[in-house]
Formats: C-alpha cells, structure tokens, sequence
DNA sequence: CTTTCCATTTGATTTGGGTCAAGGCACAGG
DNA sequence: CCTGTGCCTTGACCCAAATCAAATGGAAAG
C-alpha cells in the first residue's frame, strides 16, 4: 500500500472524508487542497431518493454513514438492486451526465459528494486519484460477478445465507461474541429491500428467515435483529466454499 | 475522445492492438514502445482453457479477435458465467496474481497480452492507461449489473431474447438486411453455455428458442444461424425499455 | 452407406418459489 | 383505549422452469 492509498470519502478519518490527508503528510500540497474546495456533504432521512436514473447527475460521492441501494426498475415495475452501498462506496460515474439507476437511502445517510466537472479534471491531472478509483470500481465489479452466482444459480435458502454473511462480513460495528464466530447484528434493510437484493419475493425471503431460524443456523429478536451462534455453520448454508474472508 | 484514446488490444488497428498508435502520432515516443515490448500474443482452440480460477496469472490481457468466457462454478458443479469477452474487451486485474475466474475459450481466439509487473510499472507513470481502464472497467461494470437485472427478475423468453440483442448488438460482423432491422448472425455459444450465461438449464434454452422460432420472433437456420426479422420485435420481448443504442 | 458421437430437441413429470389471501404484531395518533 | 398503518409471517394453491428420459439430426469416421 503506498502512501496514496488515499479514501474518497472513507468513514474513518473524522471530519474530513479523504484519509488520505492523514495518512500522508507529504503530499499535502495542491491536489488534495483541490478535493477539499469542491467537496459538500449532502445528508437523507431513511427512505430518501437520493436521485432517480435518468435524472442530470453532477455529482460523484462516497458513502460516509449510513446505507444506500442502486436498483432498476422494469416498466412492469420489477425491481432488482444492482449496488448496495456501505460507508466508503463510491458512486458516480466520471464520464456521465445522467444516473443510471436509483439511488436511495434506507438509512440515514450521509454522502460525501465532489462537484463532478472539477473532480474530472483534477482526475486527469492526479493520476493516484484514478488509480484508486479504478481499485474500487474492480472491486464492485468483484462483488458485482459473486452477484450474479448468487442470482443465476443459487436457491432461496443460500440467497439468504450468503446476504447475512456479507452483511456480517462488511459490518464494522459487528463485534465478535466468541471465538467459534457467535456474533449478533442488525439487518440494515426491510425483507422487501432483501428480496430486491436477492431477485425474490418478500414472502419468500420471510420464510426461508424462518426456516433458518427453526434449523439453529440464526436466531431473531424481533424483526430486525440477527444472533450468529456460529458463523461457519452459516456459511455450510451459502453453497460457497468456505472461508471468505471473515477477520476484521 | 481525446488523442490518448488508446485501446489496449483493440481488434481494429491491424496488426497492432494498440490503436493509439494510429490515432495519436504525437504521444509515439516512450510508453507506447514500453507497451510494445511487454506485449505477446497467445492463440487458443474453441473449447480450450486460458486459464482455470485460483492459478497464478502474470498477465493482462485484451481480446484480439474471437469470443472467452468467465465462468465460476460452485462445488456441486452449479455453474454461472459472469463475463462474455468479445474483441478489444478485457481480461485480468491489476494488483491480484491469481485468476478469479475460469477463463475459457468458446471459439478459436488470439488475445494480446502484457506482463503484468511491467504493465503495472507503465500504468503508475502513465495516468492515461489507468484512466482508459478505468472507463472500460466501469462499462464492464454497468453490463454486470444489466446481467444481474436479468438474472434476478427476467422470465426465461425474457432472458433469450436478451442474450440475442446484446449479442446483436455487438456483433460487429452483423449486416443490417433492411431499414426495418431485419438480420442475420450466428450464434458464438452453445445451448449450454447460453444457459450458463442466463442462468437457465439448457432444456429451457432450448425450448424457448424454439417457442421465439415459433411465434416468428427469429428465424433458425440449423442450431447456431440465427435470423431476426425485425429487431425491435425482438427487443419488445426483452423486458426492456425500448432503444438501447443499436446503430453501429 | 453405416455407425458413432455430439449437440439439440421434445416429452412427461416434479418442484421451488411465486401469487393471492389472511392474520399478527408493534407502534403512532387520536 | 381503540384504530390505523407499516412490516412481517403464514397458509393454500399454482405455475414456470428444473429434472428425468427419450428421440432426432447432422457431421465426422470408418
């Protein structure tokens, strides 16, 4: 990791979103004062759009709290989340005038946005800025292809395995309850939200929680809240192999 | 488009992949001759492996001419396509040394390749590579999500027709037969590996190519030689809003 | 010309998940 | 305290696509 290993709009350098000032004192100088002087930050309640596909979008942001949802529609009104967005993600494309999809809060959520026409020039002239956007985007694409295994040939009960281990996988707050991997979070989204995630219906997605539940893999209070007794036997459930990842 | 729109192992520049050269005589000097000596083609038969996923892999590399396929397979042998690459489209991640995906050949194929070490080098003194990446990486990532739209919510008529209007659509050998839109194209893949890709059995591939032949939507010359009468009937079968940019 | 070998088609049957239809539960407002 | 109103769960039934099983057809080999 070099030292421009910089974060557009990460979580976890304070006020200001770019670690990267922290993380590098060195280059302090021009580019970097540059981001700072066309950087906002836009804040949504919960349920939010934040832009519709299709709308004029000058704009590039990043995740700093909260969660956000990229979905298309179908005129039959279909719906398929294509991108979900965790503190940190970038979204915007440099090189487009219009969003190519919904963007919604389904949390409060607060973005970190540049001004798109000044981002693009700075990029073309700060070569580490589309280096580690390009790092980024080939990771979504990453995720985008473990995605679509997922969606073309998964059942409905590794569906929803594998989203709950993703989501306790990307979970920061997520603390660890023992060493066999017993842990407990909070779904972040509606079954509705999940079974857009998932390309089911939501009363698909409510049963196979349920069945879940009766088998031991999770255990639910209420409707929201999730305890992993042991994290490995939920991964058994995803179809994946095994490992993945899981260590902070 | 600026004069740095270089394509790396575009299919159009003779014998050079890097159309740059042709395009912009001003920038001839110094990367580009980097570029020309980390380069080396490679040939494979249809069916052949390029590379199986988890191998180490010390290449870039661009499609010159002819069709591969990224493939992930689950244990029990499930098995989903996640990347269909077509000339000038491209293969392999800077910064990871092993394949994440099953890379195959479907027809005969001639990929142009670059080392990857020295790639890298190059790419973090020329800010235009990784900016040109970057573009093509975010494309690559909005078909992915086109595919997951399709994976998630589309009937499986749906889904053959829109395999046939993206493969239409890019088929750069595809001849327009009449304004109405009437043409003529065959088929890269087999019924398997069309099911691999829209995350269908090759049963129902099958049957609902023939249920399309059937109702006049395209015609079947054989198994593989496909003729569309008239492509926005076909697109009408898509799901999709209508257009969808098909004038090369 | 016959045989083998695939890829493909077609048929019969099963099934996982969708659809439609009631409830249940928790919380906000009157 | 009652009553909406969102979410979520559960049940009954249905259907699109999977599975299992032949049959067809075309191309290459003998």
């Amino acid at each position: 990791m070099s030292h421009h290993d910089l974060k557009l709009g990460a979580p976890d350098c304070g006020d200001c979103p770019i670690r990267h000032r922290a993380v590098c004192a060195r280059c302090e100088s021009d580019e970097l004062k540059r981001l700072e002087e066309i950087k906002y930050y836009r804040s949504f309640q919960a349920g939010q759009t934040v832009i519709w596909s299709g709308d004029r979008m000058d704009f590039v942001a990043s995740v700093v709290t909260g969660i956000a949802t990229l979905t298309q529609t179908m005129e039959d009104g279909r719906r398929q989340m294509v991108g979900l967005l965790l503190p940190s993600d970038f979204v915007g494309r440099p090189g487009r005038s219009a969003a190519a999809y919904d963007v919604t809060a389904t949390t409060d959520l607060v973005m970190c946005c540049f001004r798109k026409k000044p981002f693009e020039e700075l990029m073309s002239t700060t070569p580490h800025i589309a280096q580690r956007l390009l790092e980024m985007t080939l990771d979504e694409l990453d995720a985008a292809r473990e995605w679509m295994l997922l969606l073309g040939r998964k059942t409905a009960r590794e569906k929803i395995a594998s989203l709950l281990a993703i989501i306790a996988r990307r979970d920061t707050s997520l603390k660890l309850k023992s060493a066999k991997g017993a842990f407990t979070f909070d779904l972040p989204l509606t079954r509705e939200e999940m079974a857009d995630y998932l390309g089911l219906t939501l009363e698909t997605v409510s049963r196979q929680m349920s069945a879940l539940k009766r088998d031991g893999v999770i255990g639910l209070e209420g409707k929201r809240h999730i305890n992993v007794p042991n994290f490995d036997r939920l991964m058994e459930e995803t179809g994946d192999d095994s490992d993945g990842g899981m260590l902070g």
